[in-house]
RNA sequence: GCCACUGUGGCUCAGCGGUAGAGCGGCGGUUUCGUAAACCGUAGGCCGGGGGUUCGAUUCCCUCCAGUGGCUCCA
């Protein structure tokens, strides 16, 4: 593709689809500005799945109006204008600006450095502030959509105006274009909120938004995480507890969240004293510490917990299992001296990456800095975010900085999973703190006899139980591995007279610990077992007239690999059994 | 919270000024069947809540609630 730079420079370059969103958004403002005249142009910048352009537009757009300007767009890539560039002085660039009444237009100009060449973008009667490049005549457009109508804050702060911003996205070909259309309604087939009705896995009711409900089946999946994760978690020196959900103002006033997450807790009384509902569990994880003294020779101390959390999410940000008002964190507290500050951090980002590997999943890091809103001085938060990077660099592990993200009590390492639209979540995470120890003065007694203040480091590996799930649904798109199906095998007659023999291996099946269900109903095999594909269940074992003749055997067909013929049920209770504790299937 | 859109039986959706319909599922029969849907019948809905306009509202308007896509914010 050639491409034209802001200096009037043509250059020949690779395929670029940032360029070619970039000049899509043009031609979006292009439209807007024919059929909408007075609409103010903001931002338009190429994304990684297409393009948006923000306008400032009075009662914003309508999906109609969204299908009138692709038509337009489409007329002004037919119109095949020629894209020109040109520089001018900030003076002129800004009268010219405000003479549009492109307020949003002039505002960025002022942002600019005095020495930046101010320079705009033209295709026949429309003009845009644009450093670009761009392709050199609209017909390079070819393929193509809208796909989106938002709101979106200018500049991204929410004491802004609100802007209505217009997503699409573009591709060199029809064929990139649908493909792109094709995986999104993929995706969409593997929405954990889909696939969590359809499976009966979990709910969200009227009565409780944002508060899940698990079903006996996403109960399983949730228990099952749970016996894996006590099982690391013995093997590596972690004690468990569990801490009270409600607990005394006074406690988050001494935590410190009283004064800086107070927006997000729920509050009660009880016999006319204040209590909180709490966000987090470490208050409750250093009462604990506090009860008994501590000798160096018992740090660094590894405590674990399951502790169910309610924290106040603002209504337009709740997102099935992904964002919820109440979630239950595989949280634990590691209290230990300096010196030992980089070995636990390392430990705990290999047993998260051992976790994360456990189910395939992709992941990347950040690194979170102190926040606006914190507390303890700058000298410990630089300690503390230190004491991160040197564990990070250590465990050779690749991330990025995230400034200012930080929890209000110290920096932290995000791990972040993909859902199946490529949005990322955070799951797991280790925070370094120096704060929680002095706030609730806890110490332990050194080799030297004297009293000395523990490093505090929290850390969640899935983050939340239910996020978590959220995203195995979609990773496994409710095909679950047999250690977590909530159903693993699914013995099915095929006619009357293998009823009773069905029943007597479901039984058996039960009996050696298999999840196991019966479908004995008066329903054509093939019936069933579409029922049971459905149902995803990962074995299904058919049961004729043959297999009551033989006695032991079974007919069993996989979930994925389809029929797999005729096998002694021994054998079949032994292969599912060792999937299942083996975890490896 | 903000912007836009949506809200009809368990699920997916049609109807859009004259007090509701389909398919699947459920239930009752018939069928007894070998690897992704047998047939017949039947029940089930204050059309998200409240208010208004109208002779009459699921349909139009207002408002609240919830959901969806974003923005902001976060596990």
């Amino acid at each position: 593709m050639k491409v034209l730079h802001n200096d009037g420079r043509v250059e020949e370059c690779d395929d670029d689809l940032d360029v070619l969103r970039h000049s899509a958004a043009h031609v979006l403002a292009q439209a807007v500005t024919r059929l909408h005249p007075g609409v103010k142009l903001a931002i338009g910048p190429a994304i990684d799945d297409g393009f948006y352009y923000d306008f400032d537009k009075e009662g914003g757009f309508t999906p109609e109006d969204l299908e009138e300007i692709e038509a337009e767009m489409r007329r002004i890539v037919k119109e095949n204008l020629k894209v020109e560039t040109y520089a001018l002085p900030r003076d002129e660039a800004l009268e010219y600006l405000a003479g549009l009444g492109e307020d949003y237009k002039v505002e960025l100009v002022e942002g600019l450095p005095e020495d930046e060449r101010i320079t705009f973008y033209k295709e026949g009667e429309f003009v845009d502030l644009c450093a670009g490049p761009h392709i050199l005549y609209t017909k390079g457009i070819k393929a193509f959509k809208l796909t989106g109508l938002a709101g979106a804050y200018w500049r991204g702060s929410e004491k802004n105006k609100m802007l209505s911003r217009i997503y699409g996205t573009a591709f060199f070909s029809k064929e990139d274009l649908n493909r792109h259309i094709e995986l999104i309604e993929e995706a969409k087939k593997r929405d954990h909120r889909k696939l969590g009705r359809e499976l009966e896995l979990f709910t969200l009711m009227d009565e409780g938004p944002g508060f899940p409900f698990f079903l006996p089946k996403g109960m399983v999946i949730r228990n099952a995480l749970m016996d894996y994760w006590r099982e690391v978690h013995r093997r590596e020196d972690y004690m468990e507890i569990s801490t009270p959900i409600i607990l005394s103002r006074q406690l988050w006033e001494t935590s410190g969240h009283w004064d800086h997450y107070k927006d997000n807790m729920y509050t009660t009384s009880i016999d006319e004293q204040d209590y909180c509902v709490k966000p987090m569990n470490c208050p409750g994880s250093l009462l604990i510490y506090k009860r008994g003294a501590h000798s160096y020779r018992d740090l660094p101390i590894r405590v674990g917990e399951f502790g169910l959390v309610h924290r106040h999410e603002r209504s337009g940000t709740l997102h099935g299992l992904f964002r919820v008002r109440c979630f239950t964190q595989d949280d634990a507290h590691l209290y230990m001296t300096e010196e030992q500050i980089t070995d636990e951090i390392r430990g705990v980002i290999r047993l998260i990456d051992e976790v994360y590997t456990k189910f395939g999943f992709k992941y990347h890091v950040e690194l979170s800095t102190k926040p606006e809103d914190s507390m303890g001085s700058d000298e410990e938060w630089e300690m503390a975010t230190a004491g991160l990077v040197k564990a990070l660099e250590a465990s050779g592990l690749e991330y990025k900085v995230n400034e200012g993200d930080g929890a209000f009590y110290g920096p932290k390492i995000d791990f972040h999973l993909e859902d199946v639209l490529g949005r990322t979540w955070q799951c797991g995470t280790v925070q370094l703190d120096f704060q929680m120890p002095q706030r609730f003065d806890i110490d332990y007694v050194g080799a030297d006899g004297e009293k000395h203040r523990p490093i505090m480091v929290h850390r969640v590996v899935y983050g939340s139980i239910e996020r978590f799930i959220g995203i195995l649904i979609e990773h496994y798109a409710g095909r679950f591995p047999t250690w977590l199906a909530p159903v693993q095998v699914k013995v099915m007659s095929v006619s009357e007279r293998s009823h009773d023999h069905a029943r007597g291996i479901a039984a058996a099946c039960k009996a050696a610990g298999i999840r196991c269900e019966l479908d004995a109903r008066d329903e054509k095999i093939g019936y069933k077992i579409r029922e049971a594909q459905l149902e995803k269940v990962p074995y299904m074992l058919i049961i004729g007239e043959k297999e009551v003749e033989s006695g032991d055997t079974v007919s069993v067909r996989s979930r994925d690999g389809g029929d797999l013929g005729s096998m002694a049920i021994g054998d079949l209770i032994a292969r599912v059994r060792e999937e299942d504790l083996d975890r490896t299937g």
